[in-house]
RNA sequence: GUCCCCAUCGUCUAGUGGCCUAGGACGACGGCCUCUCACGCCGUUAACAGGGGUUCAAAUCCCCUUGGGGACGCCA
């Protein structure tokens, strides 16, 4: 295969979506499987809904998930000249023609064929008029009228269509900006783009782009449509879905490897294997191995993944994660030996980086101050425990180590020497130490927290007996 | 309405004519472990949309039906 060039081409009116993240990522892992290049390109003509604060937001959604692209993104808005000049040039030779239909005629023109059972399009009226250029004229392609027009596409098989269906759409605006398809033919084209990956919503829009590469006399790129990311209810992804931007992932406490690994297994497989790193990635991935049908976005198998990850990630990166999710939430910075200390009790009992926030809130509270479940405080601090506690924190205070194994050792002989079950103390002394009924092991939790915490909340927990 | 695409457990998928009594994963359910909650481990549940062909043989190939999705913009 020649030089592979790939590019992701996301239109800055909104963040970046989890369909385009897919797309982007299939881009740049079939780049850079084949040691080619992957390029960003920002669609911006539709100068009214661009904006640069979405720019921004997708180029610093594709930094986190790991994207990184060859070169600097490109602009459409900057290259107009360039469009208008391969516009003026298909005037000149005929394959395209000044029309004066207003909206409102054309409008009228698709309801009439629509009314006939046809397919809504342009009926060519201005296409033997001669006309020049003229206030509010757009220019219009001169597709073909009779024939078919062939999509190899790599994902889906060979598709054909009747010219007949197809529009002589604009490619110039009344405004003088040229619109979608045309750009998006030009700067494949200038930008020598070998594969155009993209979603099969773009798959009827696939013959109207060859025609355009005809008449502007261009080489075809390949062209693969990846099926798309339905909604629960099968329905195509939009914000009423709740969360489908990358960056509500991120708010959400998701990693970016867990959305990554998620989003390719939607429509790619390799065997059976479900764990994959974008390096590991990288080695196996194949265009052959795309699917052919749309796929419903199952939250649950993203949490699966994300609490995989958050299990296998470094404590180090995971204090400083969670620190960032307990700042947005304006609690004050946690001492970081502190919080590594208490990451690991967290990891296997956190599907999000929120979550783990929240378990590690017990531990940051003030000793006086940390809230106990009512619910809880009634069942376990009973009058009966009072004692317990109590000689409890004597035991403790005369204890020389406060680690894991000495805790358990002086534990058991407190057990044996009153004669009580471990059962009976463990759930009052939860309670006492983290609020509630639900928390990491007794022992690892003390060691963590540290003598002074541990029996001050101890007799905090006495008093309310 | 017209055109295009798609069709294996609830969901993501393996499967490229015999290896399929259809495999894995998530979920759900049950069990084990156990100081609670998790983790982990073990097990159960559950699918080739329907009908015709082709073939010695079809989840795999063809046709039809049905169902689902997408596109029909001076949006991208």
């Amino acid at each position: 295969m020649t030089q592979v060039v790939t590019r992701f081409a996301p239109s800055p009116t909104g963040h970046l979506h989890i369909g385009g993240a897919r797309t982007a990522i299939f881009n740049w892992l079939f780049a850079r499987r084949h040691g080619g290049t992957f390029l960003l390109r920002i669609e911006d003509t539709d100068q009214l809904r661009s904006t640069q604060e979405m720019t921004d937001s997708i180029l610093a959604s594709m930094r986190w998930l790991g994207l990184d692209y060859d070169g600097e993104p490109s602009y459409q808005s900057k290259r107009f000249d360039v469009y208008n000049e391969r516009i003026d040039e298909l005037l000149a030779s005929g394959g395209a023609y000044w029309c004066s239909c207003t909206p409102d005629e054309v409008e009228a023109m698709r309801e009439q064929a629509r009314a006939r059972g046809l397919k809504p399009k342009y009926d060519g009226k201005c296409r033997r008029a001669g006309l020049g250029p003229g206030p509010g004229r757009v220019v219009r392609l001169a597709a073909p009228l009779t024939g078919t027009t062939l999509v190899a596409d790599v994902v889906k098989g060979p598709v054909v269509f009747e010219n007949a269906e197809l529009d002589d759409m604009i490619l110039r605006r009344a405004d003088g900006t040229p619109t979608y398809n045309l750009a998006v033919v030009v700067d494949d084209a200038s930008m020598d783009v070998t594969h155009v990956i993209r979603g099969d919503d773009h798959l009827n829009n696939t013959p109207k782009q060859i025609l355009i590469y005809q008449a502007l006399g261009l080489p075809l790129p390949h062209f693969g449509h990846v099926p798309m990311i339905l909604g629960p209810d099968k329905k195509k992804m939009s914000k009423r879905h709740g969360a489908t931007s990358v960056i509500d992932y991120r708010r959400d406490g998701y990693l970016p490897e867990a959305l990554v690994n998620y989003l390719v297994r939607l429509g790619w497989s390799h065997g059976d294997q479900e764990i994959f790193s974008l390096a590991g990635l990288r080695e196996v991935f194949s265009l052959e191995a795309l699917g052919k049908s749309a796929s419903v976005f199952n939250p649950e198998k993203l949490l699966w993944l994300n609490a995989h990850y958050i299990k296998e990630a470094p404590v180090a990166r995971l204090a400083g994660l969670v620190n960032d999710v307990l700042g947005e939430r304006g609690r004050p910075a946690a001492d970081p030996d502190y919080l590594s200390a208490i990451i690991p009790l967290l990891q296997a009992r956190s599907q999000t980086l929120v979550e783990m926030a929240d378990k590690a809130a017990c531990f940051l509270a003030a000793d006086d101050a940390l809230p106990i479940d009512a619910e809880a405080a009634a069942k376990f601090l009973t009058p009966e425990i009072k004692d317990h506690l109590l000689a409890i924190v004597a035991m403790l205070s005369a204890l020389d180590g406060f680690g894991h194994a000495e805790l358990e050792a002086a534990f058991n002989a407190y057990l044996e020497t009153k004669a009580v079950k471990f059962k009976v103390l463990a759930q009052p002394i939860r309670v006492a130490l983290t609020g509630s009924t639900a928390s990491p092991g007794l022992f690892e939790m003390m060691e963590v927290l540290g003598e002074k915490r541990v029996l001050a909340r101890l007799r905090r927990a006495a008093t309310l007996c």
